[in-house]
DNA sequence: ATAGCAATAGACTGACTGGTCTACTTTAAT
DNA sequence: ATTAAAGTAGACCAGTCAGTCTATTGCTAT
């Protein structure tokens, strides 16, 4: 049984603990307590600390790509428009998380990424993935006339997503969504323009 | 005696560990190790692990600071130059180490902001700084018309250390400095341009 | 009914954590 | 020369870390 209840509790909690305090800083035996497991399943589960922290990743991963594409691949709404409601929802968790949590994935790329190239690889896919995202949705406004098409979309999905994490590492240091706010805002300003 | 030759060599221990490894990942005991100081001295300069991290925080401030005023404020090159002078020093130091550093400020940012306030508001206080050594840079720049005066040059400033950031958190997940020069590239062409 | 495996349960281990303690050496002031 | 303080030195502490081990329970297929 891969499907276990159990070895979804763990990975929730640990996937919020993670959020909170970082993978470094959460320790197996704070996640079992919060979700009242004992250890002998956690070691059931995932062969180690590393597995386990993999695993919560493609979790949130895949949770968090079934949001993406339900709000930049609806094609009721124009591409511009979908961006802008991204850009919300993420403003919308940043307050919900009192600007302390922010992004799972930017922040486990800032921890580990010099640490293991496990994980390296592993969050780097993840990106890559929510970058092919953005580049579909551009390409729908680049169709429309909505911006110009002289920068591909694939570079204009790099600078946004780059520029997105940066804003949420800004507001978690200010404690305030203000970056995010001023990103979107030059961004539409001056980046996602026609021609 | 503040200014020790045993104290600046902790600081400099700390700050190489703590940048590769991250602040949680990085131990006193190793930090002792690499400079060959016992611990009864460290415990003398510093009252603590987060004291020491402090001072690790105000002493690369500092350092760098003066590196971001000989970049930002050389009157003698025309503003949008001196920028894209410091986009290419950050890039130099990305391959220096191999893009598994980064900014120790952003890294200590992701990782520390949701779990300290102490240390949460020392990184703003730096990442405040830099904003204003781009503030004046970005009003140098208006001033010579080289770029548009619509947009107040501290959201400006905002936008630019926000996406500049993100860049290095995604080059290091990427291991390539491409998305460093991704964001220069649309920076220039889309943001920093004239009325 | 029972054999066999999946899963639960938590005591336990050695290594390591940040931090304390006492002893010793050096330096500077008198 | 004496004294006090600054600094060096590292053994040591309680607590925590990731990970192991054995014992037991629950389920399922025969």
């Amino acid at each position: 049984m891969k499907n276990n209840a159990t070895r979804d509790k763990l990975i929730d909690s640990g996937a919020q603990l993670i959020s909170q305090q970082g993978y470094n800083a959460t320790g197996i035996n704070a996640v079992l307590k919060t979700c009242g497991v004992p250890k002998g399943s956690f070691y059931h589960y995932f062969s180690s600390k590393e597995d386990f922290g993999l695993a919560v990743i493609e979790s949130f991963a895949a949770s968090y790509d079934e949001t993406l594409s339900a709000l930049l691949e609806d094609s009721d709404t124009p591409p511009l428009e979908r961006l802008k409601r991204y850009f919300a929802t993420g403003r919308e968790h940043m307050h919900e998380c009192d600007h302390a949590t922010g992004c799972l994935i930017g922040n486990l790329g800032q921890e580990l990424s010099g640490q293991s190239d496990t994980f390296r690889d592993a969050l780097n896919h993840v990106f890559q993935r929510w970058e092919q995202r953005f580049v579909h949705c551009l390409q729908d406004a680049q169709a429309r006339g909505d911006i110009a098409t002289h920068t591909p979309p694939e570079a204009l999905a790099s600078f946004i997503l780059t520029g997105w994490e940066g804003a949420i590492l800004r507001a978690k240091t200010l404690k305030s969504a203000e970056p995010m706010e001023q990103f979107e805002k030059i961004l539409f300003q001056h980046v996602l323009v026609p021609a």
